[in-house]
DNA sequence: CTTGGCCATTCCACAAGTGGAATGGCTACT
DNA sequence: AGTAGCCATTCCACTTGTGGAATGGCCAAG
């Protein structure tokens, strides 16, 4: 249920016709999706109305097509925030963009729960730098047909290197994220980083 | 067909089973596509074979399962050369792994072939560049429930500084694996970037 | 000697995405 | 007056992906 929790998000924002939201991912939410159909928007709409996570008033426009602005529910929201605030289970590609959609509704978290998302995500690609970033990259090659061996080398180790660089970025960034975070967020927790009180805050999901 | 070219392209290298492929998806070729179900692997090697993609010999472990070693037939090969020569339309996300799956398999590829692909890949994101990084990205608000407005601004903030750091970085590193794909083609074309035999050795796909 | 992990494949029900075509009014330009 | 592009939704046939369970031998560690 992912394109499904994106519309919620957006939902959430501000009510929007399924018109509206197929250009939200073109446009603002082109990082958080690549290519989404019309067609699946407004089934992905129709669905969640069934589900009663949200509901629509139509707007007549005489002659043409009816437009119907969508807005969430209170059983959407609390879908919705469930999800955004519940477990976080990191994709094998770190490019995938499932955490960027997570923090694309950030303003519906607390800086806890977005600390703790951060966390998450943070130790999984430092483990995975340890685990891979020397691991053996050498190609078993037994063709059937030419290969330019040397122009399969020169492109591999350039491709690694980029990647390499890319994690440790995404890294670099995420520890940059979680500092401003703890700065803005220490006026509530002046002595401690961890309160009582934000740990009863926390969410058991 | 995605998951197809992968597995032709993987088989191209060494002929393997289907076990050996999900394997290779999981660890080196885990930049290349997450989560590869078992059933997806097998599946797409059987409709493969009902193509004729691909063909395999049967190795009878006593006892235990059969393991069964695909290659690819001279039509697979023409079929995944032609794909991999062919049109290459980038993703809207760059950091999608279409370019990636390419350049996994350059070894199959003539030099010209693969500057073809990154020059298309370098236009498409220094015009999204251009379209996009100075956008209007203010979000209009107009929600139900309570939102935190300091600090989804500050994560919105962010997350476009680190877009915008990221396709800056691809575009740079994909200018240097041009340069060095120049430098190591020198030799072939010594004056002209482009030759007469280069073009007649191009593709029309 | 037994448990756990690797090798290897098959099958299944279901969920999600692809890639349009069809409809039809509106506004802005030429 | 015509055409291009935007607004807005619906429908459809098809292809892919998800998330396992079931089967059963192999080898190594404890």
């Amino acid at each position: 249920m992912k394109l499904e929790h994106i519309l919620l998000g957006v939902l959430l924002q501000r009510p929007s016709t399924g018109y509206d939201l197929k250009k939200f991912l073109d446009t603002h939410g082109r990082f958080l999706r690549s290519n989404t159909q019309m067609s699946q928007v407004y089934r992905a709409l129709t669905g969640m109305q069934e589900q009663g996570w949200v509901e629509h008033e139509v707007a007549h426009r005489p002659g043409a097509q009816d437009a119907k602005t969508y807005r969430v529910t209170a059983e959407g929201a609390t879908v919705f925030l469930d999800w955004l605030t519940g477990p976080y289970t990191p994709p094998s590609r770190f490019e995938d963009p499932d955490l960027l959609v997570r923090l694309t509704f950030a303003g519906f978290m607390t800086v806890d729960q977005l600390l703790r998302l951060i966390d998450i995500e943070l130790d999984t690609r430092q483990a995975e730098i340890i685990r891979y970033r020397f691991r053996d990259r050498s190609i078993s090659w037994d063709s059937q047909i030419p290969v330019d061996h040397p122009l399969a080398d020169l492109v591999a180790e350039w491709s690694h290197r980029k990647g390499a660089a890319a994690m440790d970025m995404h890294v670099a960034r995420l520890l940059d994220l979680r500092q401003q975070l703890l700065d803005v967020g220490s006026p509530r927790t002046p002595a401690a980083p961890v309160t009582a009180t934000d740990v009863a805050q926390m969410p058991t999901g």
